[in-house]
DNA sequence: ATAGGGTTAG
């Protein structure tokens, strides 16, 4: 190293390190020129010690006779992981040392509990730093991260500078707790958005299901034109879009991040075959799986499930061998994907070997999943018994998908006398879920039990279940249709409906 | 002369 390298020079040198014998080749340098007695290099080298390996920055930290704030702020940074943080930030008290704004952050991010983060927060409120919007922002993202997204609401309220991320927090905060209302409101009010304001509304719509809204945001977000998608709003989309077969949007994206020369990577692959699947264009799925370049266990789990759901059951056992032979190990969504392609063909036997070999080769425990696949397996092949006895045996209470399945076997198996107990099930897992009020309806139709019919309407109008109508929507030239159904706003509305009844008569000849 | 918050994962 050149002897007349300036102290700055050795920071920006310091910063383009990129292993931890580097860093420690720098270290020594600087003990060997006398620059460790500097407060500025020390702490700079505490906090980049800190990305390669937490011990080195302790050790590095134990060696500074006299820390000072800046010592603190890096090392509790550094332990904002491994709650280690509050005893530092205590250390730090007792060698009176004053905190500042920017130890807050890091020391509510190393709150492991509720508990202590109300304590952090009492500390905040006496010391004077509840006015920094990167202390609010960070209490109010813990507080919703320990569920309590009162508080996280009242912290914001309370606070006098309301910024976009103290606002995407709040955002995401509500909606990791349900409150799907809330946060579209705060979205609404928020004086300036951002990629991540935006990233937060489409990623929390598709967490709780809401792909069309999420979608329809993101329409909304290429119209005004100002902010650019970010990687987890494609990402998102991309999942919406495979959800509610929105293959224009998703094949657009697709598009973009090839033009842009985005690449592929791991998780933009694996979010394109499992949209192009969910889609129905396995080719394309096929495509985007052969041309990638390294593949994990998901890409190989997501195309061994599109293939399934498309019917190639063949090629998805095949693709399975040739996993096995040359590809990662195979984890348990693999074989709930495997199940899948037992299911379209009723493979009853190949699914029990298969769970053998996920058990006994691979070690893996079964989850819900892979019993509902087994459920609706046997179910689906009329043996009602077995999925009966299935359910009662499995170690996990059965969910609503697990019920579901299993009525519509009795359904298409005509074994109506099995299902009354098991729509009970169902309507206590899932008291709100219109759907499976329609579905039992129907099946008391079929079987001519209209006073079952009128019960379950009844306990609809009782329990306040809406059925929410169905929507969807249709981008054509740039613009948005979003229709529902019987809808007859759309200004075109009496012509389609005319040419769906031309359709309807050419297919009925 | 330094430093801090929100999206991306079940």
């Amino acid at each position: 190293m050149n002897r007349t390298i300036s102290n700055p020079q050795y920071l920006l040198i310091l910063e383009k390190c990129s292993t931890l014998n580097q860093l420690k080749q720098i270290h020594a340098q600087f003990i060997t020129r006398g620059l460790a007695r500097f407060t500025y290099i020390t702490s700079k080298l505490l906090s980049f010690s800190a990305t390669f390996d937490i011990n080195y920055a302790q050790t590095i930290f134990n060696q500074i006779t006299i820390p000072t704030i800046f010592h603190f702020n890096s090392i509790i940074s550094a332990y904002s992981k491994q709650q280690m943080g509050i005893q530092l930030y205590t250390k730090m008290r007792n060698n009176s040392i004053q905190p500042n704004d920017y130890t807050f952050p890091a020391l509510v991010r190393t709150c492991d509990c509720l508990h202590s983060l109300v304590q952090v927060h009492g500390q905040i409120v006496k010391l004077g730093s509840v006015s920094d919007v990167y202390v609010t922002s960070s209490l109010i993202s813990m507080y919703a991260n320990y569920e309590a997204v009162g508080l996280a609401k009242q912290v914001f309220e309370e606070s006098l500078f309301k910024n976009v991320v103290c606002c995407t927090s709040l955002i995401t905060g509500c909606f990791s707790n349900g409150l799907v209302d809330d946060a579209c409101k705060v979205f609404d009010e928020m004086p300036e958005r951002n990629d991540v304001s935006y990233s937060a509304m489409i990623s929390g719509f598709v967490k709780n299901e809401m792909f069309n809204e999420a979608i329809e945001l993101f329409c909304q977000m290429k119209k005004c034109g100002m902010v650019n998608p970010n990687r987890s709003v494609l990402l998102n989309i991309l999942n919406a879009c495979g959800a509610v077969g929105g293959f224009d949007i998703g094949r657009s994206i697709h598009c973009q991040l090839v033009d842009e020369c985005f690449s592929i990577d791991l998780d933009f692959g694996t979010a394109l075959i499992d949209f192009y699947a969910k889609c129905g264009d396995i080719e394309k799925a096929k495509d985007v799986f052969n041309t990638m370049p390294c593949k994990d266990v998901a890409t190989w789990s997501a195309m061994i499930l599109g293939l399934a759901t498309n019917g190639e059951n063949e090629m998805a056992f095949e693709l399975f061998e040739e996993m096995e032979r040359d590809g990662p190990v195979p984890n348990e969504i693999t074989f709930v994907a495997l199940l899948v392609a037992c299911n379209h063909k009723t493979l009853l036997k190949k699914a029990w070997c298969l769970l053998g070999k996920m058990n006994k080769v691979y070690d893996l425990q079964l989850t819900i999943e892979h019993y509902g696949c087994m459920v609706d397996l046997l179910a689906r092949s009329g043996q009602l018994k077995e999925a009966e006895i299935l359910i009662k045996l499995m170690p996990m209470a059965p969910d609503g998908a697990i019920w579901g399945s299993f009525l519509h076997g009795c359904l298409t198996h005509n074994e109506i006398h099995l299902a009354e107990a098991g729509g009970k099930h169902l309507l206590e897992l899932e008291p709100k879920h219109s759907g499976r009020y329609v579905f039992l309806a129907n099946m008391c139709a079929n079987n001519g039990s209209w006073e079952g019919v009128i019960k379950l309407r009844k306990m609809m109008t009782e329990r306040k279940v809406d059925i929410d109508p169905g929507w969807s929507f249709i981008e054509v030239n740039g613009i948005v249709n979003k229709f529902f159904v019987d809808d007859q706003c759309h200004p075109q509305a009496k012509d389609l409906h005319e040419i769906l009844q031309l359709l309807n008569n050419i297919l009925m000849n």
